[in-house]
DNA sequence: GCAAAAGTGTTCTCAGTACACCCATGA
DNA sequence: TCATGGGTGTACTGAGAACACTTTTGC
């Protein structure tokens, strides 16, 4: 059995990455260009999701960790399946009618959107052959189709799961310091935190690992590193069943 | 442009209903049933959720509600789509596969899971010509294709949800009693919880209102009346940024 | 008057919050 | 020695949790 496309169903991909250094949660994407080829006139000149349409024979998840792993080399990144997209009329504007007619696609596409997690310097975008490139979250440029819709519920989406569970560690190296993850909180939440309340709350839970190291080549007072175990994690977790409501 | 049905994209619909009278959350499931045209042999005889395929020019919001009014009747029912599911071997056992060939339809489906909130009460499952049932979410029958796994996915992300946002009283009729609301968190979440305690917490909201109106005909001391607001609840919410991990 | 469920108060503990200064280091 | 960010303690407040008896009603 060959391993054919199906033309009506794909997955689109939101890759979060977070930069310690500049502190702020990037969106990568890439460049959608096409120029007639009549008179070079540039017909389309934006940026959009990575993505592309299901194999016959792979599983949603499969696609798009295959799709993550064409633009960035990576796997075993974080994924969340968090929504379809499926409006009858989610290419509505004239450059994407173009694009669509010139990549010969179904029309009337459903789209599995994902998000990943993960840290920008480990993607190499200088030698991306898709042209991939780095947005922050709060300013992004021109996007085709609907992506600025699932950007934005993909935000919303992870910022409701990042009070919930530990996943804001996959936006950071294994070893971090105290106010890196109070940063890594506050650039997705745009909120301010109290450092001594904050520095209490993680040092007192047992997955935040101690090590007996700290920050080295800083010119600064070196902090102090931990981990998270999620191991630790794993063990002590139990719902609590807090009705917030 | 005619009403095509897509032959590979579906919506399946999980029909939470909460019964008040047993304290239970039950599941609408409608019987799959096929015999043999040589020798009258049952071939199929199990339980699936409802579900259908999505027309070319309907959304997929508009699709899982289609299918819900044809199943129930009813309109402006709480919806949510939780996930979409498209395993390629989604259909393994020998039944689906009998089913799927006698109705014809694209054996890699992708389909979109929505879950409903209503009152069994409000369904009525005699004159339905689905032969549609409701069964205890902890007691399921017999289920085809991967619609176990379906309804399990539906019901975490229920009890997930159902302790931050007041989607409880979808499950409830307009007026209701302080110990009604407790029966119903105590059904899904399967816990118990102190009713001095709760009565205290729900009272002090001020998006539950107290009405002037006591239960009528219970053979015993008649309960306080109360219902939700959701003007209120909207006009006071605001997200607080509670780090639970 | 009795069965059955409705309704009620207090105490304790713990987590969240507000808040300002000293410390360690590299340059 | 100074600039920089790292790191610390205390008091207050409010919410959650534990816990058992009285009240109201219909029958």
């Amino acid at each position: 059995m060959e391993n054919k496309l199906i033309d009506n169903i794909s997955v689109d991909c939101v890759v979060f990455g977070y930069d310690a250094d500049t502190k702020s949660l990037n969106v990568l994407l890439i460049n959608r260009y096409l120029e007639s080829k009549l008179n070079n006139e540039v017909l389309v000149n934006d940026y959009v999701l990575t993505g592309y349409h299901v194999y016959e024979n792979e599983t949603l998840d499969e696609s798009a960790s295959r799709v993550l792993e064409e633009l960035t080399g990576l796997t075993k990144i974080y994924k969340k399946q968090f929504k379809a997209f499926g409006d009858p009329n989610r290419l509505m504007n004239e450059k994407d009618l173009i694009w669509v007619k010139n990549e010969d696609f179904n029309l009337r596409t459903i789209t599995v959107a994902y998000y990943f997690l993960l840290k920008t310097e480990d993607v190499d975008v200088d030698k991306n052959k898709y042209k991939a490139k780095w947005f922050p979250v709060n300013n992004l440029p021109e996007l085709g189709f609907d992506h600025q819709k699932i950007i934005l519920e993909a935000y919303e989406d992870l910022k409701v799961k990042c009070l919930q569970d530990p996943i804001i560690f996959e936006l950071l190296p294994d070893k971090f310091t105290i106010n890196d993850v109070q940063d890594v909180y506050e650039s997705i939440l745009g909120i301010s935190i109290d450092n001594r309340n904050f520095r209490r709350k993680l040092i007192n839970k047992k997955y935040i690992v101690f090590l007996d190291e700290k920050q080295v080549g800083v010119s600064k007072r070196p902090a102090q590193l931990y981990m998270f175990s999620k191991d630790i994690y794993k063990k002590m977790f139990q719902k609590n069943y807090l009705i917030s409501i």
